[in-house]
DNA sequence: CTCAAATATTGACAACCTCAACTAACGCCC
DNA sequence: GGGCGTTAGTTGAGGTTGTCAATATTTGAG
């Protein structure tokens, strides 16, 4: 304890992984409030920001990670409700999915508001989210 | 653009978003694997290490950030897997869901390997663990 | 005692998720 | 051209999480 050994003890590295958590929790929670002001899931605002082009059901699987019978289902829901279309692409066998006039108009006002009013972006400084993106991306990379 | 204004374009803060999305995405995601290890899905697992003591399935709604209905089936489960069980308390209202012998053992390994393995602590220095503690705790608060 | 409030449960319904089985289309190779 | 493995998407079964509204029980305050 001399001094600063860059030692941790199990604890510490306990508090970490919580907060950890907790901002993860804090961040989904967010993000599904800000869905659900464009009528949207969670899971349906993350497939409609990734629909800048058409994008083939397969590469959303991908994106949400998870299994392509999965996102037929979602995709019947946004199509359902009017925020994308299903066309098929020159490979007869994929489908591409691609925004409405609706989809796109919620797909910009969503990309803008997740930009703007992130949990993140509220209470850092401007060096400390410098400091932030650098770690972040150390954890990503 | 001169020197560091502490001006920030609004692609910089879609970045930074984008990159706590996607931190928060695998921390959840590994988190989930990490349940999965003990037969448990993430919300179980997120219940069983809130239940170091016998709990009010009001408070572990709370906890959870649900509805108390939903806990009635998390709690079904729970029990029905063998690792908590219904105890009711003085108050006959309120029914403690309490850890079983294999429930205790089964948070004890959890909330150990939740310390250990984290995807933070894999690739991050000491120092930078710090850092990034402070930055959450600022977030947080 | 009476009655409002709190606790947990139930039932109905929706979304998400996986797995296995299936169809249709593609492309390669002989 | 004709097989044949591969890929894309769908379907159906089954499970977990989540909400809301309605209900029974208990509590505590007036």
């Amino acid at each position: 304890m001399a001094h600063d050994t860059g030692q941790e003890t199990l604890a510490e590295a306990h508090e970490l992984s919580r907060r950890m958590l907790q901002v993860a929790d804090l961040t989904r929670s967010v993000f599904g409030a800000l869905a659900a002001e464009f009528d949207l899931t969670a899971v349906q605002a993350r497939a409609v920001l990734r629909m800048y082009e058409p994008t083939p059901m397969r590469a959303l699987a991908e994106h949400l990670s998870c299994d392509a019978s999965n996102v037929t289902g979602i995709a019947d829901r946004l199509e359902q409700r009017g925020f994308a279309e299903r066309v098929v692409g020159s490979d007869r066998r994929v489908i591409l999915l691609q925004l409405t006039d609706r989809g796109r108009r919620t797909r910009r006002a969503l990309a803008e508001r997740v930009g703007a009013g992130s949990v993140v972006t509220a209470k850092l400084s401007p060096t400390e989210r410098r400091h932030l993106g650098r770690l972040l991306d150390k954890m990503l990379g």
